[in-house]
DNA sequence: TAAGAAAGTGCAATCGATTGCAACCGCGGT
DNA sequence: ACCGCGGTTGCAATCGATTGCACTTTCTTA
């Protein structure tokens, strides 16, 4: 079989930009390439092994849209995080962050590439819409339902490969995976009064889903044990809510004698004030947090907290997406949230 | 102009999936449709109108894929993240991860959108090219050298729209933004020898580029000022970290006076070690973080570290990145760091 | 009023890989 | 010598949008 390499050994290679090219060289037909390439198909394996010889010395790529263009699906997993209610939130939300990072492994080790996306719904109605029909992804994820449940809602009616990072609500259609955030509450407020508190705080905006949840649960222990709650709402970026915690404390401090924190970064900002104003944590005060974040442990004393497994949690997405993909109804996953305690509380 | 939807009011509307059903319905031809969602082209304003408007009732969306394919170009920006030493470090690194965020917002903003890659480079020895020439992204950002720099070197003679992030070497060919870590360690260590310390030590694996630059610029401050430094290797698992650090203070806590971390969320976990040991900072243990994380203001005390600017950083890299594609040949960016003095040292 | 410019559209090729179907080859069986 | 059957390979259509070129109107202008 005589081809130009076979006889030249100094002929001057072309650059092999196609499949085309490359079947040129090897004397065969562009479809045989292909297939050959594929690997899975009925080729010879004589001529499977030369081509991918020649693929490789020519260092040979093939283009990955007009595969997907044909093929018509993509390889691809849209991530969006949807900037609802507080624009700073995830940005420096160590959670999503982390969250995102195990996403990108657990894809990969699927074979599936990601593409995020952030997005902010008032200014962009379609948010979601537009990004499933652009043709570039064969399934998303949604990291939070910020305060986009309604049209997350709506979409989950015509478009099954969608999940959703967030909180379950009795009869919703979207598919979730979450911790059990109600369950998650109970935990934190049973804990509180397990060590001996009767007046309990709850810090952090009730706005979001998850945030209400929580709180809620908080709620149902509070009230069946006879001790009280209050919610002090809080924004997310670091240094506002230490001036707001430090104002409700200044205020109250006498008042409360547990502090049940929305989430572990709340936690760390109430602890620095509670410290600032000398008070003993736990003698004098009790704080649970929620999430489990690594410095969780690291603090001075190390933080009582609700955890979510956020390895678990990102497994639990890619695999019920890829399952929809394939065109499967599956039931959300609700993860049980663990007390973990520490010294806090 | 009689179409089908003019004539019939209850005309059922096959579904509009490409451009030519949508020509069809107008009575055009497909490359009219396609100029006029362009937006850009010379189409008589009331043809334009008429598909726009048939295009929102039909709620088209043109294929990406095929538009991608011929125009040889995908709006999409690249962004990998090579796990080369330590495969925990930027799952758990807030840095990266914001930095990360950043990145999302200010490439949303110019109209790209981000593809994310987390590579291990010892299992592919392929990664960047790889990624580089799948066809799927117009340019790429490495976040983090890592321990590929060469890899990175090879690949930059050959391909222009590429940006890393990470540290500036000498006479390197590659396209870099970051700051000046040399600096940043000349400045941490110059604060550790003004605040009172003489006998320094240096927290951080000097294997990673950036980290190898902080701890060279301490050296030279150290020499310089006749005071002592030594590194003292760590991982950046925050548990690990947690561990060795102790082991090291546990032997070593009378022998030196002045701590430079490699990173704030090594420092974090120093700070806590010392309160372990109740050795009070400043006054018996200077110390000195990196990154200036938001946490680096809460902690108790506060911590003095250099700041890396991350959202400038984030700017730089799409700024050139940008620049590149346009066909420029950019310069490296190399950012100051500042120091932040609060009350560790 | 004719010639020429300008504006607006249609046609058909193109991007590059995939894949159903047809064709081909070689060999054993009759 | 012919048939048939795997095993391989080539052919050509296809995915859906884009764009250079040619063509038809319509508008100017002499």
């Amino acid at each position: 079989m005589a081809t130009p390499e076979d006889q030249d050994p100094n002929y001057v290679t072309a650059p092999v930009r196609t499949i085309a090219d490359l079947a040129k060289i090897a004397g065969v037909s562009a479809g045989t390439v292909s297939r050959a390439l594929a690997g899975n198909s009925l080729v010879n394996a004589k001529t499977r092994e030369k081509i991918e010889r020649i693929a490789r010395e020519h260092d040979f790529r093939p283009n990955q849209m007009a595969s997907k263009l044909r093929r018509q699906k993509t390889g691809v997993i849209g991530v969006v995080i949807p900037l609802g209610h507080d624009r700073q939130q995830q940005i420096s939300d160590t959670f999503f962050m982390t969250l995102l990072g195990h996403l990108a492994d657990e894809l990969t080790a699927r074979g599936y590439d990601l593409m995020l996306r952030r997005v902010i719904p008032q200014q962009d109605k379609d948010w979601l819409d537009r990004f499933i029909r652009s043709g570039m992804i064969d399934g998303v994820l949604v990291i939070g339902q910020s305060n986009q449940f309604e049209r997350i809602e709506e979409i989950a009616d015509g478009y099954l490969p969608m999940v959703v990072w967030g909180n379950h609500k009795e009869g919703q259609r979207h598919c979730v995976v979450g911790a059990d955030n109600r369950l998650g509450g109970k935990l934190a407020a049973e804990r509180l009064i397990a060590a001996g508190a009767r007046r309990l705080a709850f810090l952090g905006d009730t706005g979001p889903f998850e945030f209400a949840a929580r709180f809620a649960g908080a709620q149902d222990v509070a009230t069946r044990m006879g001790a009280s709650i209050e919610a002090v709402p809080t924004h997310l970026t670091p240094d506002r809510t230490g001036k707001e915690i430090a104002a409700f404390l200044a205020e109250n401090h006498d008042e409360i004698d547990g502090i049940f924190a929305a989430s572990d970064t709340i936690a760390f900002s109430c602890l620095r004030e509670l410290q600032k104003l000398g008070m003993a944590v736990p003698e004098q005060m009790k704080l649970v947090g929620f999430d489990d974040l690594p410095i969780a442990a690291q603090t001075l004393p190390p933080l009582t907290t609700i955890r979510q497994d956020i390895a678990a949690g990102a497994h639990g997405l890619v695999d019920l997406l890829l399952r929809r993909l394939n065109g499967e109804e599956t039931e959300s996953l609700i993860m049980p949230p663990r007390l973990v305690i520490r010294e806090t509380a």
